[in-house]
DNA sequence: ACATAAAGTCAGGGTATCTTGACATAGTCA
DNA sequence: TGACTATGTCAAGATACCCTGACTTTATGT
């Protein structure tokens, strides 16, 4: 599963670790998503996507061509 | 987590097991998800959505009060 | 009464998602 | 150089998610 939780981190210039605290994750429960070792649990998808004020969707992306 | 999968899949007369075999999980995975023993993985969530044309978000509810 | 279908539950096991703690590397800056 | 930050990674462990197989309960219909 691809995410954009990099770039958006990135547009906001907050490190791994402030995110996860935002989150209230692990550092390395955020650096493992971003860099695509696991998915994240739904309700911590939920999480980000409101942190983001994002829809799920328009984070993640699960493959959706057809 | 709240989820309206029962709804749904009485809306569209279909058993545990038929929305199993649509999702390619178990039956038993499909009830644990309706009797809220626990939520689906985000790539699940994904499948319910696009099977049923709809938002995670839409179908999920993580308690977004506010 | 009997058979069938649907739903719910349990046990046991495998893999995924998290945790804390530790360590390596690269970059910045005094 | 030395201190600091950010990132990436590993190990070991807890818990969540999903599996198969089995069983019970409830409802429907013959």
């Amino acid at each position: 599963m691809k995410n954009r939780l990099k770039v958006l981190r990135a547009e906001r210039d907050w490190s791994q670790a402030e995110l996860a605290g935002r989150l209230d994750v692990s550092r390395q429960a955020v650096n493992a998503i971003e860099t695509g070792k696991h998915d994240p649990s739904l309700p911590l998808a939920f999480r980000i996507a409101r942190l983001f004020d994002m829809t799920i969707e328009d984070i993640f992306d699960d493959g959706e061509s057809a």
